[in-house]
RNA sequence: GGGCCCGUGGUCUAGCCGGUUAUGACACCGCCUUUACACGGCGGGGAUCAUGAGUUCGAAUCUCAUCGGGCCCA
């Protein structure tokens, strides 16, 4: 049982990162006696890099997943990756140097899974490094048939719901990717544009896209505009293209922008599309899915948009119809992936119909922390106006599973018992309803929030073999992706199964850099988890997530932090080496209260009232309270005090107060192992490995016993503390070694156990009854606001004034007899001696000695 | 432009259902090798609690406004 003098994590962790069997983490499918704890874990985009802001998140997941395991919950934490989208078909094109066109989507798809099951390998090792509980028996990967054909058959049974539907809707459209992307996908930038003033038959108008006037199909004015009032209802012509438009009246006109009169195209922004709607407009489109212009453009035909944008301004100019430009600075919507403009495209797309209320309800049934957090998502859900468009035009990614009969245009969508299946590659096995038999595939795929919104069904079973057990318990994530990943996981299970998804909802904030901006390759302020684990350790990183900041806030990422909490794993090292050396012949057995010094009692009172604090900080997520009040206790109570004051005991002949010492430090030590257990994995099980058989995190949560925590028992102790640490700083203060002895410490008028006072301070001490013979002289009155505040309101100013003005000691006087009276504007008033504190300073009288006051007990030191 | 969060010693932060000597960490200064730890111990300096107004006997704490920062979105 030797322990080695030094905490080496890098060979500790990795010893334990090989001995652990995983499989102690497992969820049980056929347990039905333990209350059961799912985990809804956030499959990762696999990009090879399992980065910080990752990190923080599992570091709060693990933290709770082993809490629960300990607190006998039947937990799974399951870890999946959601592995389709553009930016690995991005980076397949990039590494092969093709484009995807270039070969067969069978081939290019083949190319993406090679990429992503690589980049998976090394997230996996990460994970493994930085010490999570994943259970990995229930690991799922959406590219695999055995997820993607949940998601198909998802789609089919929202079909079979009419949840679903394909419609030509206006939709936001890359036409460098060519696809249909969500509003979650479409990012803005501040840009400068020119807002061109155009003469528009009668009347003036405004705008910044110039080249859409092909697609113009009517002129908005402000109904209380007098300017318009004429025109309105009334026919204008479109400049260049001559074609006739209306003028409609619409409040959300702003008179004060531009001219006051717009025109609305199909489409050039949101709000066009509103205003089609709203008016029953008709559609003129004039950009293509490439970008291009189209017919309708006439001239302009096959240009570019930009092309197209200069060659109309030179047209409008020339026929006298520009009358000025204005610079304007506008937010542009963008592709996140390509940054390029983004078109609003009326397209034939899927669309899953969007249940505002039932999504608002189920969010109401969540519980969400931090609690403000569902206001986000209550927004979003507030300002949600087209449905959810979830066709893509990209490659990797779940198919669509239906085809399109040829004769008869009816869209036959597939069978669950076909799936999962690929249009593109299969024939469906019946004939369409007219009998024909020659399909199309529908060769769109669905967009990649259609895997991970059914992650939540997906590991409680759905589908599978197992019972379903939805709702999960716990869903943790960023609050970034509550617009998204939420509001979809929402929509889906409530679709799907009338549940909500996770009983609970925590919600994680984002890892800032060292200079408080969002960690981004960009800003070059990155750092690598793998890095911190290399330079210090995987529970150092741990705590640095514990206690960064409070679940939900936003968290800066320090390297001092991790250098502090590298630290407390040095002094916790020395702390458990020093009981361990007193503990080599100790065997742990209950122990009768009575033989337990004020000492011990005191820190199994604090030891248990930490664990009763500790207990509630996790059960309400706070890993940041937990762990700082784990560490003040350790640090300070446990080891600069209680150790302190027990070492004269443990070195010392009295088997019996030495085996209450043992007793005391052994229940200590295991209990801060079981609660260090959840953030300091590896710690943990290297401090149990001495002191108890098998795995720490197989054990139960510290035991809390109430019947220890007492209030006179602390306080005793916490006298004694505090002697012992005056005496320290008197002799800090007087230039004495602090084991120097002094000849003797007198405490007046208290009954307590000094024995452990003798070894702390290295002198004799007495017990003295009574007063000591010292003058207590008043010197200061300190009015108690608490009480004079809530009683005289309004005077209590004055009153306090009065006081701190009288004579202090005809204060004390009349606080010894039981009244204290002030006179206050010729009023005389009466307070109750509760309603004064009296500073006495203490007058020695004769002997050389120094005079430490304790609690208001005389603690007298003779030299 | 909208929503949400946040401004507390040099830095980061606790407190914020009103009354505490405003907590702790890092940094800084001084002292100390004391049979676990110098990656330690003991002691010390340092905050008009963003600004302004209001409510109140009393505001870091409640209300409003202003300024500044962050995130999400239009």
């Amino acid at each position: 049982m030797t322990v080695p003098k030094e905490y080496v994590p890098h060979e500790v962790e990795p010893k334990w990162k090989e001995a652990w069997d995983m499989s102690m983490y497992h969820f049980d499918w056929n347990d039905s006696s333990r209350p059961q704890f799912i985990i809804d874990t956030p499959p990762p985009y696999p990009t090879g890099n399992f980065h910080i802001g990752n990190s923080l998140n599992w570091c709060y997941i693990d933290f709770v997943a082993r809490y629960k395991r300990m607190c006998g919950f039947n937990v799974m934490f399951p870890q999946g990756w959601d592995c389709h989208g553009l930016p690995t078909e991005v980076k397949v094109e990039e590494i092969h140097g093709i484009t995807k066109n270039e070969v067969s989507r069978v081939e290019f798809r083949d190319m993406c899974r090679e990429l992503t099951v690589g980049n998976i390998e090394k997230m996996r090792e990460t994970m493994l490094n930085l010490g999570f509980s994943t259970d990995w028996s229930n690991e799922f990967v959406t590219m695999e048939p055995e997820y993607y054909s949940k998601t198909q058959r998802s789609f089919r049974q929202m079909y079979d719901m009419e949840r679903l539907y394909q419609a030509e809707h206006p939709v936001n459209w890359c036409p460098r990717c060519e696809t249909a992307i969500a509003f979650a996908e479409v990012e803005y930038e501040g840009r400068d544009t020119k807002l061109n003033f155009l003469n528009f038959d009668k009347i003036q108008i405004a705008t910044t896209r110039p080249e859409l006037l092909a697609a113009c199909v009517a002129v908005a004015i402000n109904p209380e505009d007098e300017r318009y009032s004429e025109y309105l209802g009334g026919k204008l012509k479109v400049p260049i293209f001559g074609h006739e438009v209306t003028v409609i009246g619409d409040n959300e006109v702003d008179p004060s922008f531009g001219t006051g009169a717009v025109m609305i195209c199909t489409f050039g922004d949101k709000q066009d599309v509103r205003w089609w709607m709203e008016h029953g407009l008709p559609l003129r489109k004039a950009i293509d899915k490439s970008g291009r212009m189209t017919s309708i453009t006439g001239k302009y035909e096959a240009m570019t948009i930009p092309e197209c944008k200069a060659a109309i301004i030179e047209d409008l100019k020339e026929a006298g119809h520009m009358i000025e430009q204005n610079t304007l600075d506008q937010n542009v919507g963008m592709c996140w992936r390509c940054s390029t403009p983004i078109e609003i495209l009326s397209e034939r797309q899927w669309f899953i119909k969007i249940d505002n209320d039932a999504i608002a309800n189920a969010a109401n049934e969540v519980e969400w922390l931090p609690e403000y957090m569902k206001v986000r998502l209550d927004n979003w859900v507030n300002t949600m106006e087209w449905d959810w468009c979830i066709s893509r035009q990209r490659l990797f990614a779940t198919p669509i599973p239906v085809w399109y009969c040829k004769d008869c245009g009816e869209a036959l969508v597939a069978e669950e018992e076909w799936m999962p299946i690929d249009p593109t590659q299969q024939q469906p096995p019946v004939a369409c309803k007219c009998g024909s038999s020659n399909f199309e595939a529908e060769e769109d795929v669905l967009d990649t929030w259609m895997d991970s919104s059914i992650t939540a069904l997906h590991v409680s079973g759905w589908l599978s073999e197992h019972e379903v057990r939805n709702p999960t318990q716990l869903r943790p994530q960023g609050h970034d992706i509550i617009r998204t990943w939420a509001f979809y996981s929402i929509l889906r299970s409530m679709a799907i199964t009338g549940k909500r998804p996770w009983d609970s909802i925590l919600v994680n904030g984002m890892v800032l850099g060292e200079d408080g901006h969002k960690m981004s390759k960009s800003l070059g302020n990155v750092i690598s988890p793998e890095t911190v684990v290399a330079d210090y350790s995987a529970d150092a990183f741990r705590q640095w997530a514990a206690i960064g900041g409070s679940p939900g806030s936003d968290v800066m990422f320090r390297w001092k932090d991790v250098v502090s909490a590298s630290r407390f794993f040095t002094k916790m090292w020395s702390i458990y080496r020093f009981s361990m050396m007193h503990l080599e012949d100790y065997t742990h057995a209950e122990i009768n209260p009575a033989d337990l010094k004020v000492i011990d009692r005191w820190l199994l009172s604090k030891l248990n009232r930490l664990i009763k604090s500790v207990t509630g900080s996790m059960d309400a997520y706070q890993f940041d309270e937990a762990f700082k009040s784990i560490r003040g206790f350790a640090w300070d109570i446990f080891a600069d005090n209680y150790i302190e004051l027990t070492k004269s005991r443990l070195y010392g002949e009295d088997a019996a107060a030495k085996n209450a010492a043992k007793y005391t430090l052994f229940t200590t030590v295991d209990s801060l192992a079981r609660m260090l257990a959840p953030f300091a994995p590896f710690f943990a099980e290297e401090m149990f490995s001495r002191i108890g058989e098998g795995s720490i995190h197989c054990q139960p949560w510290a035991k809390l016993d109430e019947s220890l925590i007492d209030a006179d028992v602390e306080d005793a102790g916490e006298f004694i503390k505090e002697v012992a640490s005056s005496v320290r700083r008197y002799k800090s203060e007087n230039g004495m070694a602090l084991n120097a002895p002094l000849e003797k410490i007198e405490v007046y008028g208290i009954s307590t156990d000094v024995s452990d006072l003798v070894g702390a301070t290295n002198s004799s001490v007495e017990l003295i009854e009574g007063e000591p013979d010292f003058e207590h002289v008043p010197v200061n009155v300190k009015p108690n606001m608490g009480i004079i505040g809530p009683k005289f309101r309004g005077k209590a100013k004055v009153i306090i004034d009065a006081l701190v003005n009288e004579n202090p000691k005809k204060i004390a006087d009349e606080v010894a007899k039981g009244m204290v009276t002030v006179t206050v504007d010729g009023e005389i008033i009466e307070l109750e001696p509760e309603s004064v504190g009296i500073e006495k300073e203490v007058v020695s009288a004769g002997r050389s000695v120094d005079v430490l006051d304790i609690n208001n007990v005389p603690v007298v030191i003779l030299k």
